[in-house]
RNA sequence: GGUGAGGUGGGUGAGAGGCUGAAACCAACAGUUUGCUAAACUGUCGUACGAGAAAUCGUACCGCGGGUUCGAAUCCCGCCCUCACCGCCA
């Protein structure tokens, strides 16, 4: 959510860079302003007039103490009008404050300068591309190809259980699972993140401070007797463990990391591309997530992106990172980088990470700020990124690593398999 | 799920219709003193919105939402949460 304040004092740039992101409502900037503009005339007379009925019910008081019984009667007539003037003008204002508050959160995250210009995922830049697309022998086949050949992971089993979107991994299929999220985490850790075991539960304010809510209510599992959320990831709780914390300026930049499950409903996104681990709806992840000073926000973006890149480095998958252009970057995001690996037997790339610096679009619905020594407290920003998602890095595993004699595993895999080869 | 107690500033905790944005203590910060550290003393010490060039001033906030009253942290109603005991249970 960006700031009214904001966006008053630089409402060219505003609209601007919301072009960038292709938003479409412009005039919702004019809107914001002058519900604005309307707020704070309101709340002036609405403090006026609570000024004067403040000091009329002190004087009373004094009256009353006093004896005065008459003047007290006539002024209480008096201060019982005010009385009707304050009621109307709170309506008022709070139907004001809803009114700014529903078009404020229509509004996008203003995409950054190094934003490439663009309408959807054709338009995103790459900016580093590392490794070699493996040559694979005659016979190779898709991860659910491999997947059932190995037996490691079920497809059909899950529809039985739950549906589709829902697989069992079975064998050194679940070992492959514990030993990603195991390594992801230790390396986490070596990375000075702090590990967190967050509710993967949430409450509806939480599903506002990351932006989840309102609006995009549709991609998430609801719990409706309970009035809970499951994660879409553990950014939500992970972030949402500072809403409404002041942190000290000098604890910054503040790390946390976390494996949690994902649930998404993917509504409406499934295609004849959506096969095996390419798109589930609950799977694995490690989010690292930060809470930087916004003077430094960017280099810990920096900081993240290669975090990610080391982690596919080590896994000898080939990758590239892309520049999301405007058109495709989330709602919330001021710039995003995408990890892309090559999946060689369906020869496609598949987005295994996505690292974002929100800038203050978050911290602003969290209330999430942070103090010096002088000054006012300030909005943070924050950061998340995967590190990583589970399915489709195993599925490129799986894919790029085939042979004749099985499926090899990368070699700092191993201390957490057990075993090298799946056969 | 039942019963009881309770939710006040960074923390402990007082206040029980007007003198309370809130005592006191602790923590924190700045300073004085002192070889250093410590101690002692002095001062500062919530957030948001608004007005103002600024000093400063106004308003709101004592879990959340309503109500009573000229006036509510304080009384009433609803909700949420925490704790204790009972029940159930990995």
């Amino acid at each position: 959510m960006l700031q009214v304040n904001y966006i008053r004092e630089n409402k060219e740039y505003v609209l601007q860079r919301l072009a960038v992101k292709n938003f479409k409502q412009l005039d919702l900037v004019d809107v914001i302003l002058n519900l604005d503009n309307r707020r704070k005339s309101t709340q002036l007379q609405l403090d006026n007039v609570s000024s004067q009925s403040n000091s009329m019910a002190k004087t009373i008081g004094e009256l009353m103490r006093d004896g005065k019984k008459e003047d007290a009667e006539s002024m209480k007539q008096r201060s019982m009008l005010l009385r009707e003037d304050i009621k109307l003008l709170n309506e008022e204002l709070s139907e004001i404050e809803q009114q700014l508050q529903n078009a404020l959160v229509l509004v996008p995250n203003l995409p950054h300068v190094m934003v490439p210009l663009g309408k959807s995922a054709e338009d995103n830049e790459t900016v580093i591309s590392w490794g070699t697309k493996p040559d694979l022998y005659e016979k190779a086949v898709p991860h659910w190809e491999l997947a059932a050949k190995y037996d490691i992971i079920d497809f059909e089993l899950g529809n039985k259980i739950t549906g589709a979107g829902f697989p069992v991994y079975k064998g050194k299929g679940a070992r492959l699972q514990r030993a990603l999220i195991n390594y992801f985490l230790d390396q986490a850790d070596a990375a000075g993140y702090r590990e967190m075991q967050p509710p993967i539960l949430v409450n509806e304010a939480s599903g506002f401070g990351t932006g989840q809510l309102p609006d995009k209510e549709g991609q998430m599992y609801h719990i409706g007797l309970d009035g809970l959320y499951l994660i879409p990831t553990a950014e939500v709780p992970i972030t949402n463990l500072y809403r409404d914390v002041i942190v000290k300026e000098e604890d910054l930049p503040i790390k946390n990391a976390g494996y949690t499950p994902c649930f998404r409903r993917e509504a409406g996104s499934y295609g004849a591309h959506v096969r095996g681990l390419n798109r589930l709806h609950q799977f694995d992840k490690v989010e690292i997530v930060q809470i930087a000073h916004p003077e430094k926000s960017y280099e810990v973006l920096e900081e993240m992106s290669l975090h990610v890149q080391q982690l596919l480095q080590d896994l000898e998958l080939p990758y590239r990172v892309l520049c999301l252009c405007g058109g495709d970057m989330s709602f919330g995001s001021a710039l995003t980088y995408d990890m892309e690996v090559f999946c060689a037997a369906q020869a496609k790339w598949l987005e295994v990470s996505s690292v974002s610096n929100f800038e203050t679009f978050q911290s602003n619905r969290l209330k999430l700020r942070f103090k010096g020594k002088e000054g006012k407290p300030q909005l943070a920003h924050t950061l998340n990124g995967s590190a990583l998602a589970l399915p489709r890095i195993v599925a490129s595993i799986l894919e790029n690593n085939q042979t004749e004699e099985g499926i090899r595993i990368p070699k700092v895999l191993v201390p957490y398999t057990g075993f090298e080869w799946i056969k």
